[in-house]
DNA sequence: CCCTATGCTGAACATCCGTTCAGCTGGCTG
DNA sequence: CAGCCAGCTGAACGGATGTTCAGCATAGGG
């Protein structure tokens, strides 16, 4: 397991911590909403009221995790600009990214809520995931490594999409394509499609159909 | 405006169907668990009880709208078989999908909520559509306007994300690319970067390098 | 030693939820 | 006309939720 990775901790942690950390997984499985402040205070061995009395409120929670776990990202995932091909680093950070969420099992999951449930903090996230996507991709024509692309910045999101899919639309594919992105061979299947995707033309020459 | 696609009729209706148009509208809005039997009755202008009344239950009315839904969907958009390309086939189902999208504000909403919210119905209709997709895009091949694929289930996968992106990530697209579905052009775009990235391979000849 | 701040709790409160139920209405059938 | 039945309502019930509040324990500084 990882080490500065590490997102929890041993088990004797403060109440606080105890309670942050309860809360996480709570609304990684069942979301948001459906997750009460009794079942947080259950699950963090303490009483409801202690939790209101830490964050003021069962908002207050959710802002804490929603910071704390974007500060996580970014700790993990930012690395100090050792130069070198952008697309090599992005590679490097994806990698990275896919082995923490293979580390913390609820990071994806919770990653997916937040994406999804169409709050601020996830659409923002999701923008300036697309930014670096589309510099990268520009970066990588300039040096000649990928074709020229009249619409860059749609083509960087549909980069984004197909990468970030295991985890974005985690259980529809497991689903679909009877896989469980637990098991890493998951993950590499997936990849492998993507890479031939993108390095061989689906449709030399003719126009693209869509799906159903 | 569409004749045989329309969805809710003129104003004066049951008040069953008021019932149900009211909480489709809400669940588009505002997902399944925040949508509650009071709002719906006061949206359809009724009282709560008789939501109850007509659908034994709160479950009763999303099951009426899932059955009412899927039963819409594949009216308008299965065809009589009239032979021809698959390829073609399906897209023309793909264009039929888009223009009762566009008819029907609410239902790529409520068809994304339906998908990600992770009910079983969603994931089973996902599993068909890629179904559907596997199975045009080995004729695509067979016919030869595809190059062949080591794992064709998974690329048709793709193929559908691609595709349906635009309903299934919706708010999360329009913020990223600052762009807005309702306005058809977007879809355009959208669908022009996806024709570029399958008829024309990104990274000729190299190896494929992911989102961060 | 006292005293205060801190961490923490049990009980309660107001509010909202889905659902029930007795009863009202108006139009159709006998 | 009488009867009745489907459509519909207002008021209430039991339960769950977020939050408040007075008070308990305990450790640390004067």
């Amino acid at each position: 397991m990882g080490m500065s990775t590490q997102l929890t901790g041993p088990e004797d942690l403060t109440a606080k911590a105890r309670i942050r950390a309860a809360a996480f997984a709570l609304v990684a499985e069942r979301g948001v909403h459906a997750t009460t402040v009794r079942a947080i205070a259950q699950r963090a061995g303490v009483s409801p009221a202690l939790v209101i009395h830490h964050f003021g409120s069962k908002q207050g929670v959710m802002d804490a995790i929603s910071t704390w776990i974007v500060e996580y990202l970014h700790r993990n995932t930012r690395e100090p600009d050792r130069g070198g091909d952008p697309a090599q680093a992005l590679q490097r950070r994806l990698v990275r990214f896919e082995r923490m969420v293979a580390e913390v099992p609820l990071l994806g999951a919770y990653v997916r809520r937040m994406l999804l449930d169409g709050q601020p903090d996830g659409l923002d996230w999701f923008r300036r995931a697309v930014d670096l996507s589309a510099e990268e991709l520009a970066h990588r024509e300039r040096m000649g490594k990928a074709r020229p692309s009249t619409d860059l910045r749609a083509e960087a999101a549909m980069l984004l999409i197909l990468g970030f899919a295991p985890v974005l639309l985690g259980p529809l594919l497991e689903h679909a394509l009877d896989v469980d992105f637990d098991d890493e061979r998951s993950w590499t299947r997936w990849r492998d499609a993507e890479s031939e995707l993108l390095t061989s033309a689906l449709y030399p020459g003719a126009a693209a159909a869509g799906p159903p």
